[in-house]
Formats: structure tokens, sequence, C-alpha cells
DNA sequence: GACACATATCAATAAAATTTGATGCAGCAA
DNA sequence: TTGCTGCATCAAATTTTATTGATATGTGTC
């Protein structure tokens, strides 16, 4: 159990440390409502390809994006699974029930 | 409204970076189900005293906990209203609904 | 084949986060 | 007052992460 509980947790910070940082938070946003290539995100977020391919990694690394490559394009959606996932660690996190007062320290 | 989604962002990012910590995601772990003195934790955590205050402070900053002050100990106890927070941020991301297909790049 | 284009990767550097041990400070008790 | 305890803070060292520019890889086109 506290075996499940570590490695559960162990995925969770590392798609907290995939959302924790700006320039990704934009990329997200922008895939929200379609995928999009990676010129395309260049473009709208005005960052250079290698550092943007850098924060790609990044988010697929986490599985928070998949791609799929067509011709010489990839392209990149969420994948919405993973956004669940960390949904649900925050709501089960929520739902445990009153914080019990500290029995005193002493 | 750009202006509002930036602005939520940035504390959005700051939110998820907090919680990118193994170490302070076992804090928080911890604080679920108890409010919890620095002592208390460092033993359970075996951490330093130092590097627990630093991950506390980092918590803090981001409002995931609250401190209250009680003689000469400090007790820590999860914020559930940022909690909500990221849990909305991620559930409404989701729910904007199916992602197009993108329209060819060439 | 030769070339152009989209993207990934690499190496070097810069910047940011973390760890460690030391020190300071406030609260309490003697 | 003195001294002890619980915690925060600081500076230095270390580790991790991000940025940059250059190069490599793969895919289409001629």
């Amino acid at each position: 159990m506290q075996q499940v509980i570590n490695q559960e947790s162990t995925q969770i910070w590392a798609g907290f440390r995939a959302l924790s940082d700006p320039l990704r938070i934009q990329i997200i946003e922008l895939l929200r409502s379609q995928e999009l290539c990676v010129c395309e995100l260049c473009e709208k977020l005005e960052v250079s390809q290698s550092k943007l391919s850098f924060h790609l990694k990044n988010l697929k690394e986490a599985n928070l994006i998949h791609s799929r490559q067509q011709g010489r394009w990839m392209y990149y959606r969420p994948n919405l699974a993973q956004f669940v996932a960390l949904e649900q660690y925050l709501a089960e996190y929520r739902s445990f029930g009153d914080i019990l007062p500290a029995k005193s320290c002493e």
C-alpha cells in the first residue's frame, strides 16, 4: 500500500512539474482547442524552434501531450487522460475529510 | 480577458511548481489528515530541519499550506482553497470540448 | 541524386532550484 | 538573567533545468 502510494506520487509530481512552467502552460492552452504543429506554435508563441522542442519533449515525457507525424510536420495535442489523473489526485486529496487539529507537540 | 487569462496562468504554474517535488508531495500527504508541526514532519520524513523549512516556505508561498504558531511550535495545514483552484484549472482545461484536427500546415 | 524544409538533438552556457551547515531569533522555563 | 528548544534564514556548494546556436535526421520535391 505504501508502495502503491509512492509509485503514484512519483508520477504525480512529474506531471505537475511539467505544468510548472509558464511557457509550457501557454503551449497546452494553445493545444486545448486545436492540434498544432511545431511551426505554428513557434509563430504564436514567438519562441525559437529548439526551445519549443525542448518544452514539447518535456510535456510529452510527462505524458501530457501526444504527437502525430504527418509528412514533414509533427502535430501535437493534449493527452486528456493524464489531465484527468492529475485532477483526480487533487480531488482525492481534498476529499479526504477534515484536517484534525494537531495533538499538542509537547 | 487575455489579461485575466495570463494573470490566472501565472498563479497556476506557480501552484503546480510547488507540487512538482517529491518531498513536497510527501509533506502535503502527511498534512492531509492532520495538522503537524515541523519537528513531527522532520521525524516522519527523516529530513533535516532546514531542508524541511525550505520546502514548507515553498509550499506556503504557493499558498498551498497555512501555518499557525503556538508557543514555540509552528503548525502547518493544507489550504484546500488553493487545491480547489488548481483542480478547477485542470477541470476547465478538459471541459473545453474536443480537440479539432489540425488544418493542414502547408 | 541534390536540395529545401520541419523538427529533433547536442554541447556549451546560463539561470534557477536544492542541499548543507552555520547562525539568528523568539518563546519558554529555571 | 541565562540557557534551551523549535524554527527560520543565510551563504556557499551542488544539482537540476533552461537557453542558445549549431548540427543531424528524416521527409518531401525537383
